[in-house]
DNA sequence: GATGATAATGATAAATCTTCTCATTATCAT
DNA sequence: ATGATAATGAGAAGATTTATCATTATCATC
């Protein structure tokens, strides 16, 4: 029940905050704050788009979602279900595949400790082409 | 000679590029086009902020620079030595530090294969705190 | 259920980063 | 030196994101 998470965040429950946390669950990928915005509105909801990046950072900021900033120049978010992943991205149709490595998780640990970081966070974006005929034909 | 370079990628040989090339390889870290304008600006230079843009974008495709997307916002760039590398940030003294590991490498081709993506290109960034005093606490 | 303190919303303006436009200027092969 | 062509730079415009603020909604308390 996504309510419980927006109250536990120390967040009033509002529509605007119950229809995006509730999207995002259900679309499953991610979502740049333009898509939030225009598939909600296309579904007849009255939303602003200010109130869109307001709550998609506020959901960030409260662990709800995560935010991944890949090159296309706007950030695009997902649920935060727990696990830590990283990001396959297709350059021709943007299909975005989820992986997670130990070893190169291990590896940064290591990296980190050589160089004296504490690591606090990191994005591995593999950029490529799917498999999919009209993309593999780089 | 950077003017070699310049001339090899097509562009005509102009005081704005060799200038912002210069610059690049003395200074040796990543700076924004922003960066680049303003301490060439400091050097006395005249130059265009627009002509900076279009320089680093005509170097990028030339592969003279390479351009990395950190969670700042904004674009840098380097000089690109013809050898790849992935970056550390100091999330409190953006101070960059870059390193090469061969296992992420090599497990990075595994994944791709194991996803069907022909593998183009990736950036990895680990962010966290350096070891200066400053930053080290947290 | 009504009240009111407080927080949230949404329209709009503004900030930020980047690209585009186009008249002027510079480059370079001849 | 000349001229075709490319490059520059000032400013407008585009794209994404954040700030402002009057209006509205939430929710603890009555
Ligand atoms: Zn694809
Ligand atoms: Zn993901
Ligand atoms: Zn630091
Ligand atoms: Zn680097």
């Amino acid at each position: 029940m996504e309510n419980q998470d927006i109250k536990k965040a120390g967040l009033k429950i509002t529509l605007p905050r119950v229809k995006i946390l509730t999207l995002l669950e259900k679309h499953g990928g991610h979502l740049s704050a333009e898509d939030v915005y225009k598939i909600l509105l296309e579904e007849g909801e009255e939303i602003g788009l200010a109130t869109v990046y307001r709550v998609l950072t506020q959901f960030e900021s409260a662990g709800l979602v995560v935010r991944q900033n890949f090159e296309s120049g706007q950030s695009v978010f997902e649920i935060d279900n727990g696990t830590h992943h990283d990001h396959l991205v297709c350059l021709k149709c943007g299909k975005v595949e989820e992986f997670l490595d130990a070893t190169i998780e291990k590896r940064q640990e290591a990296i980190a400790r050589q160089h004296g970081f504490s690591i606090k966070d990191h994005a591995l974006v593999i950029y490529g082409y799917c498999n999919k005929p009209e993309c593999s034909a780089e």
